[in-house]
RNA sequence: GGCCCAUUGGUCAAGCGGUUAAGACGUAGCCCUCUCAAGGCUGAAUCAUGGGUUCGAUUCCCGUAUGGGUCACCA
């Protein structure tokens, strides 16, 4: 026994506090409701599948009276990408999904359980593997990764479990004493936990989502200081979501498979269990087969991805909440007007196979969060987001506020009625260009979108346009507007009533909704728009009558 | 390959031993209509597979198949 702590000394002669030290800097947390976390390693974006287990994790922690933090693992230096947390840190933001403890930017730390970041917390980490070493539950091993790579072919080759454990783990079996000697003579070493397991026998866990799950037990003398004298996944999970008194460590089902190891872990390091629970992964199709999503390959694995696009932020947090429960749903449908974190999140409700991204879903959603803005919180969401992603956008709609708010608002004030055709803000350029005088004319350099029939010929669509001159009366409420496009479809033979059109076409050149259309192209140049009298109201009398006149000179 | 997790329409999924197997997205048709969008109505489409258990299995158990994950001094 006092052979392992004399090890422990020489390991590490600058530590000299100890667990119980630790434990009294970093005591239990007097809240009732959960603790959790969100701890990502700083190798660039956000990722959706992170977006996914972030949001759940605030809920959680919000929807018991909780804490959640941010916790930047940042164990692995050569993978680090610089700027990385101020990225993620800002993107979260974006999201509404800031934490309420530890890392909040690069610069700005909350919270009395830090630090926040692991590289930070070197001293921590060694004081427990200290600890572990003279209790004689850690080793310090002398194996290169030479030797180690030898070690792992010849195991494959045979088919044996691969591993450092049982015989294979050449250093666990030295002395003590030979030990001190080889530490002593300051050859390298890195350290591991001397595993009590056996892969014959069983643990079990209860995941809040999946409910018990069974594997082998670890008999593998993992790692749990590197040679950077940094810790690795493991150690620094048990060690920071002790001290850092987390209740419910909530993360990707990656990490089932090594749940053995940490519950060894805790179990060596004498800590109290947190809750367990392991999301789905979300999936993209990939030809016949599904994957999960993949920061190289899918455009949609960035947060950014829909940020750039001008979704609504809302709407993708509204989409990942049905994917995590699917009876958001309907509660959405059932509670209009209601935040959408009123809902509470369930995760035994959550399914445990991995989901699809669906586009069409969350296309879907963010139509339904835009058509319920009124035009004036639409206009502003959109400057707020032109203005970062967009600045053509921002600079249109710019040149007249009055304008723009007006042209969201056509078809915006009838809720039964309202216009779906804004996904997300970026297309407001693509479904409105005619309204900006500048994009309208660099449209028509490609022509007029008329479709000459031998009925439908040029001259008659001239015919058509100046006769409706003729009747234009901007005043005109909608119901005159309508009939001044009547009496021109009646003047030149088209009929004006749709049913008896049908059933007679051969009687008519064509129907009111032909001198509509010509009108329409005439205006907006194109064949489908919103109400063109609305159109037509926000253009303006004398852009209106330009443009009329200029489409009869050059067509 | 070992181990783990999963499997209800094209997608997300309700269901938790007896149901005409919800709902949403998508899709098809119709209606409405100045076009489009929206809206309304209607339709097509699902329990991977083989064994058990049971009076009865989508539901419970076992095998098979398929998909996913994981086996580092990465997280």
């Amino acid at each position: 026994m006092e052979k392992y702590i004399e090890l422990s000394n020489l390991m590490f002669p600058e530590i000299n506090n100890t667990v119980e030290d630790l434990e009294n800097k970093y005591p239990k947390r007097n809240i009732e409701g959960a603790v959790t976390r969100f701890a990502p390693s700083p190798t660039g974006f956000l990722h959706t599948g992170a977006l996914f287990t972030s949001l759940v994790n605030k809920r959680i922690a919000e929807q018991t009276g909780g804490i959640f933090y941010l916790r930047i693992e940042d164990t692995d230096k050569k993978r680090e990408v610089d700027g990385s947390v101020t990225l993620l840190t800002s993107e979260m933001k974006k999201f509404g999904i800031l934490p309420n403890e530890g890392v909040m930017s690069d610069t700005e730390e909350l919270g009395k359980y830090g630090p926040y970041t692991q590289s930070q917390r070197e001293e921590i980490y060694k004081i427990c593997a200290k600890h572990l070493v003279s209790l004689g539950l850690a080793y310090p091993c002398f194996c290169t990764s030479e030797m180690l790579n030898v070690t792992r072919e010849m195991q494959e080759k045979n088919k044996q479990i691969p591993g450092y454990y049982g015989i294979y783990a050449r250093c666990r079996n030295i002395s003590v004493e030979e030990m001190i000697e080889r530490v002593k003579s300051g050859e390298n070493y890195i350290v591991r936990m001397k595993s009590s397991g056996s892969h014959l026998k069983k643990v079990s866990f209860n995941d809040l989502i999946r409910g018990k799950i069974e594997i082998a037990e670890n008999d593998q003398d993992i790692v749990i200081i590197k040679s950077d004298n940094l810790p690795t996944y493991h150690f620094a999970h048990v060690v920071d979501d002790h001290f850092m008194r987390t209740t419910h460590v909530m993360r990707g089902e990656e990490w089932i498979p090594s749940v053995p190891i940490h519950l060894e872990l805790f179990a060596k390091m004498g800590f109290e269990l947190p809750k367990f629970a392991h999301f789905p992964s979300i999936m993209v199709q990939d030809g016949t087969s599904k994957r999960k999503l993949s920061k190289r390959k899918d455009k949609e694995a960035a947060v950014s991805f829909f940020l750039k696009g001008g979704y609504p932020v809302e709407a993708v947090i509204e989409y990942l909440l049905s994917v995590i429960n699917s009876d958001y749903e309907p509660w959405r449908i059932k509670n209009q007007d209601k935040d959408m974190f009123e809902f509470t999140v369930r995760l035994e409700k959550m399914n445990s196979a991995g989901a699809l991204f669906d586009m069409f879903k969350l296309n879907d959603i963010s139509k339904e969060y835009i058509a319920k803005l009124s035009s004036k919180e639409l206009l502003d969401k959109i400057l707020i987001w032109a203005k970062e992603y967009n600045i053509e956008i921002f600079n249109l709609l710019n040149l007249d506020l009055e304008y723009s708010l007006k042209m969201l608002g056509i078809e915006r004030d009838n809720v039964k009625k309202i216009r779906k055709d804004l996904v997300k803000y970026e297309d407001v350029l693509t479904s409105f260009v005619y309204f900006f005088e500048q994009k309208f004319e660099e449209n028509l350099q490609n022509g007029y979108n008329f479709e000459y029939t031998d009925k439908i010929n040029k001259d008659l669509v001239k015919q058509v346009l100046n006769k409706y001159l003729e009747v234009y009366n901007h005043n005109d409420d909608k119901e005159l507007w309508f009939s001044g496009i009547k009496s021109v479809a009646e003047s030149l033979g088209f009929c004006t009533d749709m049913k008896e059109y049908k059933l007679n076409p051969e009687k008519y050149i064509g129907n009111v909704s032909d001198i509509a259309g010509i009108v329409r192209i005439s205006i907006t140049n194109r064949k489908n728009t919103p109400d063109i009298y609305a159109i037509m109201q926000v253009l303006g009398e004398s852009k209106v009558k330009d443009r009329i006149n200029s489409c009869i000179r050059n067509i």
